[in-house]
DNA sequence: ATGAAAGCGCTAACAT
DNA sequence: ATGTTAGCGCTTTCAT
């Protein structure tokens, strides 16, 4: 059988509340007393069963982090992020893959509510509101990384997407480039980031071109799905800026089949930075989130009360790398 | 208060066990009872707590998942395809990446074992023999996948290694290379891979070589070095063997820095068949294992106890894409 | 400083 | 078919 805190009470010769305060170090033990109990513990092996503990109110040392899609290399670094910072608390996180479909959501959720998870982190944007207002209702910690629900009071890590949309566009700029092209996904962090393209543009005197801007699905086949749309303009932009990696991706290989040499004949710059950016050819300039840190801070904010609510904006930076270039009129 | 199954038992008019009966649908309930307490169970939006479930002797529908890193896209796949077998059968998953650190080895399994988890998963090499043995020993379910301790009885899925060894080179060899050389890291099922290499050149009749023959780690950095180290020899290999497309992608961007023009000058192949081969110029050729099917049978097995120990074998496949090529002796 | 005992929400005999 | 009750391993008053 399993050790109980039974067995190590007797085995020490004290009572299971001198052992259960010992193990919390919760005051009120004697130096010798506390000696004797940790030596037993020791001794016979003894591990507290978390889920005893959790019956009595106290903590489960469990979250539960909803993403779309664990094999996506952008959540994944986010998991990762989150997984460094639950390890060196004690906390444990539980991957849920959601597809950003409402019902792997709704299953997941109620399943991690039976369990008593700590508290959620989500990272995918969410389907039913209702179900969330549901979970803060039981009081249940929530956080939002990477994505926002700006209707709702609630925790929030993001980074400031306007000025992601901003910085990326401006870039495009300097290098002379006026054809700039939007590719974007329906998501709250998106429309930022195409208000923050828009008023670099208008900024310069730009006028957006409503055929220069396509919305779709977050995956490489439709990112190439709307390069190939973009290229095969009458007039096609001479840069095109994707709102992620792998519509960028999707892109330079629109472009690659069209027989563009890029940064020569288009330049295609990515959000988010993955790893993925430095396996493309060329190398993908790309808007960068400062992911390590928001996860780490995400979890903090998740745990403290005192961040209840609280947004907390990072700040996005551009990477150049070999797929952005100077504007040349070859046509 | 969130409610309890006392709550359900007093509005229905019935005592818990009957409560508790129709929850786990254990015979022994009338009908009409049973009708009146799903009720008023949806009525009172009662979920049972998994904890206290847990706490008399039941699962806690929690198993926990070790992988080197799971931001390697190799580790999120096989993540996401125990995810979802997980998710069909009501079963968390919570990841630990343990970077191979003997430590945070450890400190996992140690946390998962006090949270009464229901088995583990083992997808990274395990570092401390012991304390599997003693994972063991305390009837917790363990199994492998994608990795074998072939020293210990164990269940374990994996594929056939020394095949996929085999038909890589194969491949290379069709393709009139002799001059094949193999980066690999240090892993028992890289060792079968590099027994099939050498079986298929000595099937041909081509002696291994020392010097094509590289150990390193799992990373485009080394396997940029290694790349590096054999483009710089003096008789330069005319194909690359790599043990994992981390591996094959750095040595493609090695190749690309010292001007060779793939697959003409050089044919490099890769090993597990990541969304990265899709994604270098040129397209990698590697040999793939079925990840998904994998995944689930690993769980599957671990759950049951007839497949306790037992070693199943997947085959792998040769996925051929832009990579490799025919030799010509151009030099 | 330490111990006795109640209770967390549920399951599983055992009764009725 | 349904109810009673004794745990599961732990935390937490309340005594001593």
């Amino acid at each position: 059988m399993k050790t109980t805190i039974y067995d190590v009470a007797k085995e020490a010769g004290v009572s299971i509340a001198t052992v259960s305060n010992v193990i919390n170090n919760n005051g009120r033990v004697g130096e010798k007393t506390r000696q004797k109990v940790l030596k037993t513990m020791a001794q016979l092996e003894y591990s507290p069963s978390v889920v005893a503990s959790a019956l009595t109110g106290k903590k489960t040392n469990t979250v539960g982090l909803l993403i779309p899609d664990i094999s996506n290399p952008f959540f994944a670094d986010i998991a990762r992020s989150i997984e460094d910072r639950g390890n060196e608390l004690g906390i444990s996180v539980i991957i849920c893959s959601t597809d950003n479909l409402e019902e792997k959501e709704k299953k997941y959720i109620s399943l991690l509510i039976r369990k008593s998870v700590d508290g959620f982190i989500l990272a995918s944007g969410v389907k039913s509101l209702d179900l969330l207002e549901e979970v803060m209702e039981k009081k249940i910690p929530v956080a939002l990384i990477a994505n926002d629900i700006p209707s709702l009071p609630i925790t929030t890590v993001t980074i400031d997407d306007f000025k992601g949309g901003y910085i990326g566009t401006k870039h495009l700029l300097s290098l002379n480039h006026t054809k700039i092209a939007m590719i974007a996904e329906h998501a709250w962090s998106n429309i930022q980031r195409i208000n923050g393209y828009k008023q670099a543009l208008l900024e310069q005197n730009v006028e957006p071109r409503e055929e220069y801007f396509i919305k779709t699905e977050a995956t490489i086949e439709r990112g190439k799905e709307a390069g190939l749309q973009l290229l095969n303009l009458e007039e096609p932009p001479s840069a095109i800026f994707a709102c992620n990696d792998l519509l960028a991706i999707g892109a330079i290989e629109a472009a690659r089949e069209l027989g563009f040499d890029l940064p020569n004949d288009l330049s295609v710059i990515g959000f988010d930075n993955t790893v993925l950016c430095r396996l493309t050819v060329p190398k993908l300039t790309s808007v960068s989130q400062p992911i390590h840190d928001m996860g780490k801070k995400v979890f903090d904010m998740l745990l403290d009360s005192d961040f209840t609510n609280q947004k907390t904006l990072f700040m996005p930076e551009l990477v150049v790398r070999e797929s952005s270039g100077k504007y040349k009129d070859t046509v």
